[in-house]
DNA sequence: GCCTGCGCTCATATTTTAAC
DNA sequence: GTTAAAATATGAGCGCAGGC
């Protein structure tokens, strides 16, 4: 057996994985795992094939007991420490896949990845109207309108929305870059950061880190999908509790940075569909971008500098709000729960 | 204490879109 | 044309606040 691509949505559609066999249990929504998906889509990470994820976690599992992780290429590394982190976060994962056949383990995948599947479709509906109120100049109307259920108008084919996706370092006032970028002259790749990711919405080429990701359409985004849409701009009114009081979460996480400025940047698009493998949008390209940057270990100052910020803006009364969280030590938290699972899974060698 | 309204998450059914 | 994925519409239900 082989390991599948977890970034492909190939084996997923039409069931047609070779993996796939026989009569398959019916994904249902009630069931914790799927809850469980919610929350991890959107905070550990988004956009991947589940079940393909688990396959090749359990495989890879046998695997390091004799080649070193460290041997993996880089993509495997990044796939087996999302699993592992699915494994952390909820009790009792590892046994049941260990034990499950294998139809038992896609089954789980399913269950993951309809509960984030759910929540990216909940959110992008929800951001899809939400943020037209965030971009609006303060007192005014957006000249020409945006509708509010149709997209169609955004992207380069609006001077807002164009502005605020203009990638940093070009100038959306230059009258050629403009019609380059309207026309798709100037094609734009989801590792072409857009200006809005930038504080003030201004880009220094002399210092990339200044202001990046601390925007404040990206922290109304946020607190919109985590800790609830009415604690965006006012005073909560929330009698229900947000995603953040519901999954126990009290700190920001790298990747539903990543997250939200990929609902963003998609809610900015005039794409109405999101898919990960389109190829105009690049969400997922744009998404793993991010990420590639935020684990990056030797950008851990700027990175636990951003993290203490985000966690003063969304979590302001949290302890993780007033001390820094070190990306070093979370880096070196997963190398010890790595030791403990290889541990796990062959109790006899240790 | 009970009732009601509100803001919210989540589930389900249906429609639309896009890949094959 | 078929199928799966994503978007959308709708409603159930939770939990808190405020009025009685």
């Amino acid at each position: 057996m082989t390991t599948q691509d977890t970034t492909s949505s190939v084996p997923n559609k039409r069931g047609s994985s070779a993996l796939q066999m026989g009569p398959r249990k019916k994904a249902s929504s009630s069931d914790p795992l799927v809850s469980h998906g919610r929350h991890f889509g959107r905070t550990v990470f988004a956009l991947c094939n589940y079940p393909s994820l688990l396959t090749n976690g359990v495989l890879r599992l046998e695997q390091i007991e004799d080649i070193p992780l460290e041997d993996f290429p880089a993509e495997e590394r990044r796939e087996h420490r999302v699993f592992e982190q699915l494994l952390e976060s909820y009790p009792g994962l590892l046994e049941r896949l260990k034990d499950g056949s294998e139809e038992e383990i896609l089954h789980v995948g399913e269950l993951i990845g309809k509960g984030a599947a759910g929540a990216r479709g909940d959110d992008t509906k929800t951001l899809k109207s939400a943020i037209l109120d965030w971009i609006s100049p303060k007192g005014e109307a957006i000249r020409p309108p945006l509708h509010r259920n149709s997209k169609i108008d955004r992207g380069f084919n609006h001077d807002l929305t164009g502005s605020l996706l203009c990638p940093a370092g070009l100038d959306w006032n230059d009258p050629q870059t403009k019609e380059k970028l309207r026309s798709g002259e100037m094609l734009v790749c989801g590792d072409q950061w857009p200006i809005f990711l930038y504080a003030h919405h201004a880009y220094d080429p002399e210092d990339p880190w200044c202001g990046l990701l601390r925007s404040r359409l990206l922290v109304y985004a946020y607190k919109h999908v985590f800790t609830s849409p009415s604690s965006v701009d006012r005073e909560p009114k929330a009698t229900r509790s947000g995603n953040a009081r519901l999954h126990g979460m009290n700190s920001v996480t790298i990747a539903s940075l990543a997250y939200i400025a990929t609902q963003v940047r998609f809610a900015l698009s005039s794409s109405s569909v999101f898919s990960r493998t389109d190829t105009t949008t690049d969400s997922e390209t744009f998404y793993h971008s991010l990420l590639d940057l935020l684990e990056d270990p030797e950008e851990y100052k700027e990175i636990d500098e951003l993290l203490t910020w985000w966690n003063r803006q969304v979590f302001p009364t949290s302890s993780a709000a007033k001390r820094p969280i070190s990306a070093n030590s979370a880096l070196s938290k997963i190398r010890q729960k790595r030791m403990a699972l290889k541990q796990a899974s062959n109790p006899v060698s240790s």
